[in-house]
DNA sequence: TAAAAATAATTAACTAGTTAACTAATGAGG
DNA sequence: CCTCATTAGTTAACTAGTTAATTATTTTTA
């Protein structure tokens, strides 16, 4: 395997093998790995309607709203239609979730630290820009294909 | 976001950019991407039972047994039962398929050398290191959970 | 202002992976 | 040799994403 195939090798099996250390410490609060990364997005911008979580997130709308379908039913999150415009729904965190938060984000936290052990504040500076470049370049690609 | 937090970002971001890239391209040969990560693991190590390729590829049985019931179905790989345990079945590419390989590769390989565009070959190489390193981490978290 | 185009969200059908439960064949111990 | 545990592969049911088609509203435009 060559250096490039390499990277994407890793990429690949990384990713995966994170969401699979995840998934079964948020098993207790019964939450999966997709709908924690919808709740940070909601805690950082709160109150969106569903297509600017979806553009924030870069993920399609029928994957946002599958999962806000799942939030709703546990209580974590609410939808209410717009005012101006009735087709949009505004999505926000309830009060039951911003109090779990901390719990939440202790429990994945603490698994970051562990996948990100053994690498210096600065490699992982370095790694973040590595991977952003990456990234840029990637929706590049799908831009020119399309 | 601290840099643990855009190092995960980002990881996450970028395999599903990379993958929603090079679907596109191979669509034309009526090839998935997972089923392209098959391929190449059969081209490297030709001949292995299902159980020791889901091993190579650290992807679980159920995933590979599904990939290959359609690469079988399209002709680019054949399964015969081994014969001292007729449990196992062994798997190899099809001369078909060895035959369409090199064209499927500069297609992939192209868009891998656009996606690592302005990254030379010793930043690669770092980055790969870091990768390899997340992905051992990962993989102790998953153990020390389990 | 009525018809046509655009937009927000959802549903349907798919790829890509997971775990859990099953079937069939093999291997070990009594 | 025969039961019992193990192992290889599959099926079922799920999460997590995708594209394409549908519905309901809003906006444009002729």
């Amino acid at each position: 395997m060559n250096t490039a195939e390499t990277v994407m090798h890793y990429l690949y099996q990384t990713t995966r093998s994170i969401t699979k250390g995840i998934n079964p410490r948020l098993e207790p609060s019964g939450l999966y790995s997709s709908e924690w990364a919808v709740i940070v997005a909601l805690k950082e911008r709160t109150k969106m309607t569903q297509a600017e979580l979806a553009l924030y997130m870069n993920i399609e709308p029928p994957a946002i709203s599958k999962s806000l379908g799942q939030l709703e039913k546990k209580g974590w999150i609410s939808r209410l239609p717009g005012e101006r415009d009735r087709r949009e729904k505004y999505v926000a965190l309830t009060e039951a979730a911003l109090a779990e938060y901390p719990k939440w984000e202790g429990v994945v936290g603490q698994h970051r630290q562990e996948v990100l052990q053994r690498l210096s504040e600065e490699e992982q500076r370095q790694l973040a820009k590595y991977l952003q470049l990456l990234f840029e370049n990637a929706e590049l690609c799908k831009e020119r294909k399309r």
